[in-house]
DNA sequence: ATTATTTTGAGCGAATTTGAGCGCCTTTTG
DNA sequence: CAAAAGGCGCTCAAATTCGCTCAAAATAAT
């Protein structure tokens, strides 16, 4: 295992648990205690988080962070969903996404596409900024400050006048009975109009995902969708999905 | 196994996983490890990913912004001028602003300020993204690479359902006689349909500005406008401006 | 078919990383 | 409060990886 996993993983760890140990880490991660404080040195420079005795924790402030624990939480699962998901995309489509943490982990696929994307996110605008063969629109609107997207009637006038071929949407919460949820009602009003005026419609949500059910609706039911997710998503959770006649992509 | 499928597979393992090691792809692809240490300089050189020691990771394309204050001209004059024209904006006041780097060092002074703006640069947003006090608008519309900056019928439209207080421009060319000129004309136009809005149009330009004519017209001559400028810029400079009653204000 | 060019794999010394050992220090516990 | 336990910083040797060269292999050109 190369230094960069070791700290991702280290990240990662610490996103879902708040704390770690070295001892464990280096059970976890088969590195000697050594490397792994080497490791915890290292990120604790780039004030990725605070090094104590005997392991590491969170940093305090996390909105000043280069890495935000929620874009750490279950990020392997993330990064093998958007991949996936990122890997279907054919060339010449024209795609709308917004900004969740899942949905940033399919840009690094799409970077070698050639399509048409617009986004609420100006995350994703900025990820790929560079990229030549992705033609990159913004629907503008009012900016949410934690999630960095663009809300309100100009997002919802901006995407009214364009012919989407695939919404891909990360979700909050995904239930067979109660739809697709998410924190912020703005938010899921935006992502609504993305999914009326999308030809078809991709769901990213890892595991944790599943039978969660948020105050704001995006969708009151799942109607024709395709669902990624990991595979620590059961059976059990995906069965009523299926039974709506939804496919779901487990990797 | 062909280079270039090589190349094809190592990225999309880098996609999945988020950081590969040079064992692990030699594997995989079947290619000695030399070979693989050569397509991740390859890769590298092309900004593809980042070499690591042992392999390679994903690359993170955020910090290459345009609006490096490292590599930037004149950065102690842009500093003043930004500033002064940012103390100058009265609570309550609806902004509109581009993205150029001048502009961009006003951001700091209008932190704590409370105000509207609305901004075609997601820069600007990203920047003003944690300040509670200032609103924060995106005009959307197609991304340009370079500036990082929204154009096309979204921006313009977006920009005509507003009344602008001030619109505050950074130009790249400023003559009395020519008017004002910047390198790209979309985002000319753009910065026009601003200026049109605009109860009050506020120029940001230092000294190496003044004289330069560029391919693309903003306005194509200076009106009502209040020009802010360093005191590098000659009296020479400036004059032909004041004689047309602009107010220029030297920092 | 033969020659020229490019690509690949292996070898080797240099550089980097890793893991273990060993006093010293911090935290915990009785 | 004192002793024990565990963690820290440090050094050093072993293990890996890197950069480089060179010959074999594959590919392209004549």
């Amino acid at each position: 295992m190369i230094r960069a996993e070791r700290h991702e993983r280290i990240l990662s760890e610490l996103a879902r648990r708040g704390t770690v140990s070295a001892q464990a880490l280096s059970a976890e991660l088969g590195a000697s205690v050594a490397t792994i404080r080497r490791d915890i040195s290292d990120l604790a420079g780039r004030k990725a988080l605070i090094r104590t005795h005997g392991g590491a924790s969170l940093p305090s402030h996390r909105e000043e962070l280069p890495f935000d624990a929620k874009l750490m939480t279950n990020l392997a699962e993330k990064r093998r969903i958007g991949a996936e998901a990122g890997a279907r995309i054919e060339d010449g489509t024209f795609i709308a996404c917004g900004g969740g943490t899942t949905v940033m982990q399919m840009l690094p696929s799409i970077r070698r596409k050639s399509l048409r994307l617009v986004t609420t996110a100006i995350n994703v605008a900025l990820e790929l900024r560079e990229t030549q063969s992705v033609e990159v629109t913004l629907t503008g609107g009012t900016l949410r400050r934690r999630t960095a997207e663009t809300v309100g009637h100009i997002a919802e006038r901006t995407l009214r006048d364009i012919n989407i071929d695939v919404a891909i949407i990360g979700v909050d919460g995904i239930d067979a009975l109660r739809g697709l949820t998410t924190f912020d009602p703005n938010e899921a009003y935006v992502n609504r109009v993305m999914l009326e005026r999308a030809h078809e419609v991709w769901i990213l949500a890892d595991h944790s995902k599943f039978g969660e059910v948020l105050p704001a609706v995006i969708a009151p039911a799942i109607t024709a969708a395709r669902v990624f997710t990991d595979t620590g998503t059961s059976d059990a959770a995906a069965a009523p999905l299926q039974d709506l006649g939804i496919e779901v992509i487990r990797v």
